[in-house]
DNA sequence: ACCTGAACACCGTTCAAGT
DNA sequence: ACCTGAACACCGTTCAAGT
């Protein structure tokens, strides 16, 4: 029988491309997480994606935990936005801006890594602009690491916060959850809380949030700067 | 045949007391929480810990999520200082401390509620009080609540790093684990983050990075009083 | 009304067997 | 060497059947 004219690379049907790598399974978890989110991610779905059987993954990753390391790191890819270098403040918002746009983006990218980041290739890059960024604001190097460690607390819980409740919300849009949770009786007793019940019940403002935190850590770092330290 | 002397609530090997409850399926989980942790914590685990099927918990309980609501809460009991009112920022301090304090004592507290508190019983009056707190301050009402939920992410995240930081040097010294990850190459391609190498793998000053945090924060709300807002 | 026993769907992981 | 097929342990949840 002759050889088709298509090349082996170009299959009618999808076929098994000679073997599987790291890379490809990686891509193929990010597609299933931004299609079908983080509770569908699993080893099976992963494998599906790839026309393969579960087990096949675990040649190239050794658990469910390391690809979901991996994962990170591939969504944070090329994250680091231009920076002028002329004002460490400046330069902070807008790295610490690029960063959560990116965390939020990236459908559940928070829920993969919840708090612990393990640093990989493209998490790296990352980590050295912001270190880089509070150097150059004149912070000692022991100061200085705090405040990184500070600012990337800030950046990824603040995002897994809007994350989760925009999915939240999206959720109660589509299928129907409960409109509010109904106020407990109890809440009366509580003076404060009761007063602000209604304020507390309303959609949160996160840029006010961001901006908040963000500058408080700045006030924070100047204060230090002045030797103002208590 | 007559009946025994001992009273039926008294029995020799352990028997069903009468019925199940809420409150002792939630003591039941604590229990096993805290002698075996998170990863122990399920529905069969508290329900071996009651001498009772799995099944027979969902009499009780919705779900395995509004078993850890309910967990948590009940971990964060009576958790409020006594607090003077002289100085808010004292006040604040206080409170904070007292939380953060509960939130690493109680064994992977943090691992139950991952950013999501819903407000039972236990909690409210703990917002109750951060909130009094906070509006002695003399802030508005909706800056206040902006702070009071940056408080609340702070001690929380904070919290939650410095548990899994400690759960995982625990599990390094008597398993066996990996004793430093071996330093991957590319990061000598990153000039900051290898100055800082050997710093940011030293053992992290929890309390030190608390009190930054805290002081930023009200560093950040002594500006917004002083009307500074950029 | 409350609990048991058994089952189902789902998921991470292992391993012998195929090619 | 790489993948399949089948299996195991584990877990949330449901439900008919017992008492």
């Amino acid at each position: 029988m002759a050889l088709p004219f298509r090349p082996a690379t170009g299959p009618a049907t999808r076929k098994r491309r000679q073997f599987l790598s790291r890379e490809e399974i990686v891509e193929a978890g990010a597609k299933v997480l931004a299609r079908d989110g983080y509770d569908a991610l699993n080893m099976r779905s992963v494998a599906t994606e790839l026309d393969v059987q579960a087990a096949a993954l675990y040649r190239y990753v050794d658990s469910r935990e390391e690809l979901d390391d991996l994962l990170f790191d591939h969504l944070m890819a090329d994250c680091v936005p231009g920076l002028d270098g002329a004002d460490w403040r400046a330069d902070l918002r807008a790295f610490a801006a690029a960063w959560r746009l990116r965390l939020i983006t990236m459908r559940d990218a928070t829920r993969i890594a919840l708090g612990q980041v393990s640093i990989g290739p493209n998490i790296a890059p990352l980590m050295d602009v912001a270190l880089s960024i509070l150097r150059t604001s004149g912070l000692k190097d022991d100061e200085l690491i705090e405040v990184y460690q500070a600012c990337m607390l800030l950046v990824h819980s603040l995002a897994s916060a809007e994350a989760s409740y925009l999915e939240l919300a999206a959720q109660k849009d589509a299928g129907g959850l409960r409109h509010a949770p109904p106020q407990p009786e109890w809440v009366a007793s509580y003076p404060t809380l009761w007063a602000l019940a209604e304020r507390l019940a309303a959609p949160p403002d996160f840029d006010a949030r961001f901006a908040f935190g963000l500058e408080a850590l700045i006030a924070g770092v100047e204060r230090r700067l002045a030797g103002e330290t208590p």
